[in-house]
DNA sequence: CCTTGAATCAATCAATCCATTGAATTATTC
DNA sequence: GAATAATTCAATGGATTGATTGATTCAAGG
């Protein structure tokens, strides 16, 4: 194998890895994702979730699919879009996790970086576990009824966040809280701990979201 | 917190997440960071290694620290890059094993995926250490003398890959070899690996690279 | 102070990307 | 098989990106 060879195959592989991250870089393309990471959707359905036109969001999802993001199946008149196999939820981790660090270095300068570390403390689900057995956590899933009725972590309560700050009354008083909502890369639920720890309520967060729950095969309850 | 102000933090969010993608979606800027990743280097030595003029690689580095992900240094007339803090290398590290999962993927239904499996099965260095401690493997730096000069693992020898055929001879032939160069996304490794199999010599994959190694705070030696 | 070497800036052009529009496909249903 | 609903295709124009060139800044040394 020449040097040639190598520098051949060497700028092929980040021209691959270039083809990925370019299609990662476009927010819309983001915001897909991470709907299509809750289940398979229609095009219609997510270009409404995503405030795109239809045939936009088509070319999107195309441009997901051509990268294998995402996979299509055809379910009557209509077509499904739901996240490829992978570690693309590792990809998206990672990421978010770099903005993080990053953000958190600006903060730590400019702001008193107050609640700054205590934000990103989450909760694993092995110790979720572990709390739930002897029930000194309550869970609080903060996704709209619509994908809590879907399936959502047993024994979970659900409060959309846009009603958070009405419905406080319906927390317990005593418990922990701790709450999830999409996966890591959703900010409902650090919303939610926002508001919550405002109101002097203790909050947590979940390292995971339901995908990942789902995916990692532990129970599911569905229904409201 | 209002529904609005949660779309817009979610948009925020994807824009930041995005910007990072697509400044890692070109390979010329994959490249630059691979060998800013090496330790320290100015720009007119990694537009000759990238082969990029200089004022191009100039603008790419840029980008490149305009999101952080490398930093800058004087030192006398010439201005240092190098990788800045962060998990950069656990987001390349997640992109590369989803490319190489969709690869997989793909070679899985065209060809036999003959040695597929083995070729991306890697030892941990955990293992290494192991393996190292009662001498049964020997360790390969297929790295350029130049970059092995500069500091590597203990005990390891030195043949670059584009010599490597030419000096099977200065190889154990008892031992099993354990490859490594850069790190978990550089294709030295995998192509000496794939040679010496090819001889029908034993070879692994060393899941980390030298940056790796020396970020663990494991030992180091330099010199030839 | 002027020269030299190193890096950046500014301006340009071609190529690509993104959103929009309206037409064309595709599978279903009557 | 015609009508319909859902999605995709094709074409347009505006904005952004990437590479190249030449000029400019910046620090060091005579």
């Amino acid at each position: 194998m020449s040097s040639m060879d190598i520098e051949r195959a060497q700028l092929a592989l980040f021209t691959e890895l270039a083809e990925i991250a370019r299609t990662l870089g476009s927010p819309h393309r983001l915001m897909l994702l991470q709907h299509v990471a809750q289940g398979a959707r229609s095009v219609e359905r997510l270009a409404e979730l995503t405030g795109l036109s239809v045939a936009n969001a088509s070319q999107h999802l195309q441009h997901l699919k051509r990268n294998n993001l995402v996979a299509t199946e055809r379910d009557g008149k209509r077509v499904l879009y739901s996240l490829a196999g992978g570690p693309i939820n590792e990809v998206l981790g990672a990421l978010t996790r770099l903005a993080e660090h990053q953000r958190a270095e600006i903060h730590s300068v400019i702001s008193d970086s107050f609640t700054q570390r205590e934000r990103l403390e989450g909760i694993s689900r092995e110790e979720l576990l572990e709390r739930l057995r002897d029930s000194s956590v309550t869970l609080l899933d903060v996704r709209p009824q619509e994908e809590f009725a879907m399936g959502h972590l047993p024994g979970a309560i659900n409060i959309p966040v846009e009603v958070l700050e009405e419905h406080l009354s319906m927390l317990p008083q005593d418990h922990e809280l701790v709450a999830y909502c999409r996966g890591p890369h959703c900010v409902l639920s650090t919303s939610a701990v926002d508001t919550l720890r405002k109101k002097g309520i203790k909050a947590r967060l979940l390292d995971a979201g339901f995908p990942e729950w789902k995916a990692a095969g532990l129970t599911v309850e569905t229904g409201v």
